[in-house]
DNA sequence: GTCTATAGCTAGATAGAC
DNA sequence: GTCTATCTAGCTATAGAC
């Protein structure tokens, strides 16, 4: 019984890997499950078998995503620190599991515009977008905190996640054109660092040259 | 002959104009050649008299929108000022153009992923490909020179090119998303000046609080 | 320049043997 | 739990009448 559930989570795992490396690359509409089964190794009917259909299998996948972020990104807030420090140890963290996972920026970028393939009916999705949700939820909450004690300026909350997303998760996810545009490779442990310092460098001081209040590193 | 020059432009341009907005909500694979056609009037045939190929149809799309972009773009950096000026203009510039066309910045996203699907081996992707390299070189020059006359912190420039696109091209294409995010909608007269401030606020005195140096509106 | 008809193929999903 | 076979429907693209 136990080997028999071991062999089923291999299975369902496989699937789960294939179908994000695909999906990322070409996304939902763009890939087919005869294309996911063959390359985990399985006939294209034995998907249906682990997945309902193609939208829970997508959905699943991004759940699976999720869920890594949310765990990673828990841990870094609740290491402690003033807010400041807790805001950079999540920001460089979300750049760290991206740096792990370099298909995974581009799925979850790819599924906030894929609503017209998923409805949101099945619970594979309901769990996504609770995870989505926790995970914004506490970076909203530093946010605030930072505010009111008043070592970040004041703005809108949501605006600002709006820019973390789009400073962050756009960055990791534009593939072959941040790859032409930077002039290497996205992914590298030097790029990583070089995109932390750069983001946290616009992030505490923006682009305007000054007294040198702010500075990285300080 | 004029007359019938005339009449094969608004095909064409009813054609572009129905493919843009099923391209932006669902990618190229998504979206099927008949639903282009009859959502422009048409039968499916009469999409391959104007365009060879599905892959020229999604180029000519982006490269129409990239030529609007970069024509008034271009002449935002013209209407003259100290780089700081010309910068905040041309992204007061890029938001407004979004803002008159609500399905471009999810289509140029998108454009920016199916790679795949889009070889370049086309003019119409040629060209797109050229007005985009214009559109960032312009701006990239413009960053060099603020940095050297000292107004701009020192930074690299296609990480600053980078951070840009995902501050103001993933906020208008984040669709459902980010209507949900900010509890409401993106593309009003009150949320376009809203994230004008915002973006504003953050390129030029980042996150943190200080002693109110570098105030949007100074 | 638009149409009908069709070729040739692939898609997601199901049935049922093993 | 995986397979083969099959269903229905969709796809891009072409041929050729009008």
């Amino acid at each position: 019984m136990a080997q028999s559930a071991a062999v089923e989570i291999a299975s369902r795992d496989k699937i789960l890997e294939a179908a994000e490396a695909l999906f990322a690359r070409r996304g939902f509409a763009g890939v087919g499950l005869r294309e996911v089964a063959e390359s985990a190794g399985l006939g294209k009917s034995s998907l249906f078998h682990h997945f309902k259909s193609k939208a829970e299998l997508y959905a699943a996948v991004a759940g699976r995503i999720l869920d890594i972020f949310d765990r990673r990104l828990t841990a870094a807030l609740a290491a402690g620190g003033d807010p400041l420090e807790r805001f950079d140890r999540w920001t460089d963290t979300l750049m760290e599991t991206f740096a792990q996972h370099p298909t995974s920026a581009r799925l979850l970028l790819r599924s906030l515009f894929e609503d017209d393939d998923l409805t949101g009916a099945s619970e594979e999705e309901r769990h996504a977008d609770a995870t989505m949700h926790h995970l914004l939820g506490s970076l909203a909450g530093l946010l605030k905190e930072g505010m009111q004690v008043g070592l970040f300026r004041a703005a809108s909350i949501p605006h600002t996640l709006q820019s973390l997303m789009g400073l962050i998760v756009y960055h990791f996810a534009s593939g072959e054109f941040g790859e032409e545009l930077i002039g290497g490779p996205l992914f590298t442990p030097t790029a990583i660092r070089r995109r932390k310092e750069e983001v946290k460098a616009l992030l505490h001081s923006g682009m305007l040259a000054g007294t040198g209040r702010n500075r990285v590193g300080e």
